[in-house]
DNA sequence: GCGTGCCGTCGAAGCGCTTCGACTATGCGC
DNA sequence: GCGCATAGTCGAAGCGCTTCGACGGCACGC
């Protein structure tokens, strides 16, 4: 009464074992008939192979590990989305996704797992510009893909959001609108200083924008609570009076601007839009007016790691993947046209 | 070059390969002096049972699948704690934890994956009140164990969030507050109906302890946006004005709620108490005022998930283990005493 | 007509482990 | 002193699959 094996299909389809094999498998040719047979033979047995026996045989688990940091801070909804979108890419390939936490007991750990051969690749996630995971990998010599990335990932394969572009983007949506006083809200500066990728990528972006745009970059670093978030708004537009838009990497901080800036008085959009980058839906739902975002496609970079990985595997070629996808603009309740436009006797009143 | 194997370790010791085998597994007595020799061998070698070859002559994988909806009503920060809390236990027990995302393609696709014999059990997180991977799991005969319950799951193990009691938890710490008209918003009428189990519960929490504190209960339902919960607050003080604090279940309608009652004057925590039930830190935090709020233990319930299945994997007495986990209460900004308490003015006001 | 090649199939040898049966050496009861 | 359990070890038989080498047949070229 255990599951067929099979030898179960071969004897019912009179062949053998190994032609089922090759019927499976596609390794030989095998006739028309004959395949008919056997297929019959493993519905009628309800057959599935067995993916231990069949990975010790083949040396190839299909399993691949998802690594990432065991108690991680801001683990929210977008990294969720990592996941399950690479989990079900996996699925779809024919490949188990197995979680390993780490970093709880460091990476040593980490190389006996990989030892035990369980898995055919590694998929990163979470990197940190200088991540000592990668080093170890790339010496273990272990498959291995990431979404994210370290300072320098010359030589290895990435899925990633492109911060810098996100930036852009949202400076080009803010400036269409005629905004030329706009100011970028980043994390804490301890994160920048420590190199946390997408506090530094995004901060260059803006620079990189604004300056093009022929407008002077505004900046302020930012715990990431709604109350660092209101005191920051204070100080910024005492300081800056003639913001009309803010552009937002830090969303914790961007919840307590935009209850600094309702009991200011500010009414926004219209006299302050703002633009959270690099934020899921479920969050930019979550304020009023929700918040116009640049979402990113995180389910796709769990598929496209995933994708980078098994081709890797799969493909003798291994050749590099690195793909940097940009944030979606979905435009919510946050923005509007610039006061200075829509209002033009602000200038004047500001300018007399 | 490849990684060394038993029959390497036993041969270096000086001894049967079967003889390593019981060394490590403790199955067979080995003397003490053998003992040695081996697991110095072991060291020497950097020896790691490979784990597919164990699975397949064991007829244990210790794998096992974690099944989670793909694309689920509000997939958050609390879920995304099951999962590592699970990721983590399993690890920490000698398991790998897969992830299986279902329901795209239906249960048929599940007993599928399960009949590779790839797992040697399966937890079932996101259970529904009438759920049919409950019903297929009982019938393909495979250990699993869930976070999470259906209506009736009078035989199965199970973690879950005591739902009922974190209501009454969250009544009794309003009345010591002296609130006596209090009020519970829901979730969606649509998913009350439906059966959706923290609903339900909760709400059933709800009537029970506002009517064994000698209250009229007042409930909503609300849909999980915050413009929803915009209206159903507006609403709400008009039906009953004399209310003075909150119970939610939503979140995103609460956020919704706190900024109505913001532009309509009230002051949290002065003129209205807001507790938010079954809510994460990362949610409460996000609001100005922080919100007080019952959080539940949600890594705590993956790992007990985790612990349930495998205690049924290793033992054979597979007992029942069902275990319903309070949230915790955790103070902020958003509650404080009755107004009628504090400012008894107001009563007269209103009598008057 | 006979080598040459490919198609389709078979049998057998692993993959690295667990586990069973068997064997020896020892200790014990009586 | 003999039987009998028990500790400690070994060899071999799988677990269910992949893959290699081999082999018979048929088509082709010349």
């Amino acid at each position: 009464m255990s599951a067929p094996t099979m030898l179960d299909v071969a004897r019912r389809a009179n062949v053998a074992l190994s032609t089922v094999s090759y019927a499976l498998s596609g390794t030989r040719p095998v006739s028309e008939e004959t395949r008919r047979r056997i297929e019959q033979s493993m519905t009628e047995l309800g057959y599935q192979p067995h993916a231990l026996a069949r990975g010790l045989a083949s040396k190839r688990s299909r399993i691949i590990a998802l690594l990432f940091p065991a108690l991680p801070r801001g683990f929210g909804a977008t990294e969720l989305e990592f996941v399950t979108g690479a989990a079900e890419a996996a699925q779809h390939r024919g490949y188990h996704l197995v979680l390993w936490p780490t970093e709880i007991h460091g990476v040593g750990e980490l190389h006996q797992l990989i030892r035990q051969s369980l898995v055919d690749g590694v998929l990163v996630m979470e990197v940190r510009l200088n991540d000592e995971r990668i080093e170890l990998l790339r010496q273990i010599d272990v498959p291995f893909s990431m979404i994210g990335r370290p300072a320098s990932a010359s030589d290895i394969s990435f899925a990633d959001i492109d911060f810098e572009q996100t930036t852009r983007d949202a400076v080009t949506y803010l400036v269409g609108l005629g905004h030329r006083q706009i100011a970028f809200l980043n994390h804490s500066e301890e994160s920048f200083s420590a190199g946390y990728g997408p506090s530094v990528r995004a901060a260059s972006g803006f620079d990189q924008a604004a300056r093009a745009a022929g407008l002077t970059p505004i900046s302020r670093f930012c715990g990431d609570t709604a109350l660092a978030g209101q005191e920051v708004f204070e100080e910024l537009i005492q300081a800056h009076p003639e913001v009309t838009a803010l552009a937002s990497m830090n969303e914790r901080a961007t919840v307590g601007v935009m209850q600094a800036a309702a009991s200011g008085g500010w009414k926004i959009p219209d006299d302050l839009s703002v633009v959270s980058l690099v934020s899921s839906a479920r969050v930019a739902e979550m304020t009023l007016p929700p918040l116009t975002a640049l979402t990113p496609q995180s389910a796709e970079l769990g598929r496209l790691g995933v994708e980078t990985l098994i081709g890797q595997l799969e493909e003798d070629h291994n050749e590099l993947v690195q793909r940097l996808l940009p944030c979606r603009l979905v435009v919510r309740g946050s923005t509007g046209p610039s006061p200075e436009e829509a209002r033009p006797w602000r200038l004047v009143a500001q300018s007399g």
